[in-house]
DNA sequence: TTCATATTTTAGCAATTGCTTAAATAAACA
DNA sequence: TGTTTATTTAAGCAATTGCTAAAATATGAA
């Protein structure tokens, strides 16, 4: 990037440099909270994040038929989950359960508290 | 949808009936809040969100410089911002601040809070 | 082994995303 | 009025997303 077509005269340097450094120590944790927030983001990833919440463990199928969505559909937003560690898989003869990992568990308490006492479009 | 291929002989009925009405009663909260997520989700509008955060306002310019990116680039992510009410403006002469609108600030808090003390790597 | 059940994986595709570059607005000032 | 400053908007494009349909994998039972 070379547009520096725009650099106010009356710019706070001081509070560029303060906010540039800021986001450099931070960036991981930018990286780490994006990296959750994307996938959370997705309407139906974020139903099946509190299903697993609310129940604790389910199977595609028991999504799939919750949602009324193809099985094929649940399984690959299920990869995505279960490959960026949100969730993991504990397998019970055919029947694989999902259930999520304890640290998006607690990362996410705090939202689905909210939606889970039907707050939110109240509160927020 | 229409692969009913895969109902478990064993699937708890009352547990899918319970978690689709669940589902279908919380279906508004559902879509308040990946609507918000889905822009968190993004690495370079979380951090916008973030700096918004804490230092109440910022311009285009500003935020364009402190992450390196081209103002065009910057303006765009502000523009989906203020759409879906995330962040709003405020003119003064030339420059157009940009800040957290109150309702998100709110949700955005508890995880801006945890950035804001580093804890995100520790303790989740 | 063969069949049924539970699930994942692959290929393909339309739609969306996030950027770049260039052109368009808008306010302040000479 | 024209010019500078601050910003948005539009067009274009490669990359990614979320789905469908079909094929593949894996466990359990006859």
């Amino acid at each position: 990037m070379d547009n520096n077509s725009c650099i106010r005269q009356q710019a706070d340097i001081k509070q560029i440099n303060r906010c540039k450094d800021r986001v450099s120590e931070l960036n991981g944790s930018f990286d780490y909270l994006s990296n959750g927030l994307e996938l959370a983001g997705n309407n139906v990833r974020l139903k099946i994040l509190f299903l697993l919440y609310e129940e604790k463990r389910l199977c595609v199928c028991d999504i799939s038929d919750i949602l009324g969505m193809t099985i094929s559909a649940v399984s690959q937003h299920l990869r995505k989950l279960k490959d960026r560690k949100l969730i993991e898989t504990e397998r019970e003869a055919q029947t694989i359960f999902y259930s999520l990992t304890k640290e998006y568990e607690k990362m996410l308490r705090p939202f689905f508290k909210i939606l889970d006492e039907n707050k939110i479009l109240e509160t927020i």
